[in-house]
DNA sequence: GCGTAACCGAGACGGTACGTCACGTCTTACG
DNA sequence: CGTAAGACGTGACGTACCGTCTCGGTTACGC
């Protein structure tokens, strides 16, 4: 029998020193240079607790940004989608993506999902889904009030918002979006899903500043 | 790569071999599970020989790139602004991304360069900025020309354009954009930065297929 | 050795395995041509269980060839003084130096010590010094009861018996001393020992062969 | 054709700052630690010319010792035998053993005689038999002198005197014989040399200090 | 006195072994 | 039974030297 671990006996504190330890490791040397190792001697935790409860050090990492992540990035729902939009984004990048516990965790975690099909699921299906849900049943229920167009493409819109930041994050990494920046491209994203007879002749926000 | 030693009598079979060596590894086991040893031994060459020349696996595999996915991504410029962006686009999607030698490379690639400032450097200058510099000079091209309206933001444009393609490759990685999402894609964006004249009414690009 | 580390839960399986193997290769090519990574490999054990707890190879055989060599080269006390030197320096001559498992290994071994000062003192501690206390101790004893002059010099008498066979051992090395020479010496300090009543006219030992 | 190097156009800077090198680098890092690469980059010659004229570093090293050594060690005749060999065993001890640039290089160099037997026939043939040769010359010709017993066994002899110091040397190493010592232990070795009727009743050599 | 063949410096090359690191598994003793 | 401690086999790391091998350049012999 392979014998799973009983979850009722776990050791919360072992748990949390752990996934504490993870976020300050992350932190200090960034993601790619902490060890299963470094964890446990910082958590005061043998390697075996840690391997009982976690198939790799990802899937620590990605416990751990779960919990402190999710409210940054909470999407709001305040009847102003641009500003809804604006807040929850400006949470990833400035709640997640720039501090310093999260980011470089942040970052490391998708890094390793390249080679860790297992990960890459989970950090899907806990972290990126969930976020891009919460995004569509907003957009959608924007649609619904009549404030975008009913033909418009939600997940091409999604697409367009979130593609830039994360290629910033991913390649560019110390330079992600001002808030200016975010502005524009949440305009011109919204612009063209305005509906019909409000829309712009054209898109404002691809206009250079001036 | 910032060969130090006087690259005076190199051997150029070396050289191949090693590059050669590196992608093959990278098509059979993906980057994340190549190794020195391995690239050393499949290459027969010593290992001294490598990091003679190299700082480290993701620089081999960045010249290696380097030295076979120019063809597939460079830029035309066919006078159809649309058409060449799309064939540009696609040659990254089909040429690079999908091929077995050349698309695990790149992720692991860009994986690696969360933890290695060197690399991220390296792989910006050699590979990811140059293309940048040839679309924004092309988009230029197109604006002195009147295809595109003066005030436009290339830059943004830029943005809207790869990002989303990279946020696939690297967050849904086996799920990159169709040729038809892809062309949705490049409409949408060159319809906001159409000239006033020829301005939509409102972007196509958004509506959903049907 | 100074084993810093707690030898808590030390693999006594792996221990043996690597004294064992030690002994093996130096009978097989020679101390110069052993390495540590064959003796991980021919005891199936990791290079690390090596080094954690000897800090090289010297240190190693050096630990083998004391569990090995006691035996051989072990004083005995039977009451005849001349009986029990020539049996122990023929242990030493027959059973240890031209043993292939040993012979090689301690000739290496001393070799090893003349660049290595922690070697050295180990060597001396463990194999060198508690075989010339014995002797002396024997000597001693043999003055107590009379058999050699009170005011001999024990340690003159020490390195006169035992420099001409390490000499011949590391730099004459396949032609050690034949039983016949090793008489001959033994012979001709004793005689130089005797009290004076005893004392023979001149030492017969320094007569030539005839 | 294996084309041996015409030593006609040797050059003889060339050799002789390889020469220097080998004996500087052992002074200062011990034998031990000498690599042929150091000794090239030292001398400012290629590693090719030092393999072209020798076999192994050791080899280099000997050739070293051999013109630097032999003056200190020659061995001289003034009539007065006991003299004589106080002369040159002291310059054996002081002026080659515990000179830096020559005493570190010789024993590091009968060290690796142990794993190289063409070393060792090299050393034997160019550096010890020949003072070995030496000293048997000058006791045969006190022996024909009548200095000394004509029955009297003088390759015992040269055992009893030079193997006691070179067991110090390479067993004790910082802890050579005093000038004392080599006195005691020659007039031990030369009393039982004594012809018949110069006998002494008993080796002086082995009383104790007193 | 002038080619030309050898030596020379420089250092790249294929190797072997080094000693270290982290992996993920395991064993032991405690609570 | 979960845990802390940590030894274990595995395998890659990046480095140090080995001894061999081109390279051009220089030197001095022999025609």
């Amino acid at each position: 029998m392979p014998q799973e671990p009983n979850p009722q006996r776990r050791s919360e504190k072992s748990r949390t020193a752990i996934i504490e330890a993870a976020l300050e490791l992350c932190a200090e040397h960034g993601y790619g240079h902490v060890t299963v190792e470094a964890i446990a001697a910082r958590a005061k935790v043998s390697k075996k607790t840690i391997y009982r409860w976690w198939p790799s050090k990802g899937a620590v990492v990605l416990d751990a940004l779960d919990e402190t992540v999710n409210p940054a990035i909470a999407f709001p729902d305040t009847g102003d989608l641009r500003a809804d939009l604006e807040a929850q984004m400006w949470g990833l990048l400035h709640g997640v993506m720039t501090e310093p516990r999260t980011g470089r965790a942040l970052t490391g975690l998708i890094a390793d999902t390249q080679h860790d099909p297992d990960l890459a699921r989970s950090l899907n299906d806990d972290l990126i889904r969930p976020r891009a849900d919460e995004a569509r049943a907003r957009l959608t229920k924007a649609k619904t009030d009549g404030q975008i167009d009913p033909d418009a493409d939600l997940d091409l819109a999604l697409e367009l918002l979130y593609g830039p930041v994360y290629y910033r994050l991913l390649l560019h990494q110390g330079d992600l979006h001002t808030r200016a920046e975010l502005g524009k491209l949440i305009d011109h994203v919204l612009s063209a899903l305005a509906p019909e007879g409000k829309a712009l002749a054209r898109s404002p926000a691809l206009d250079q500043d001036h």
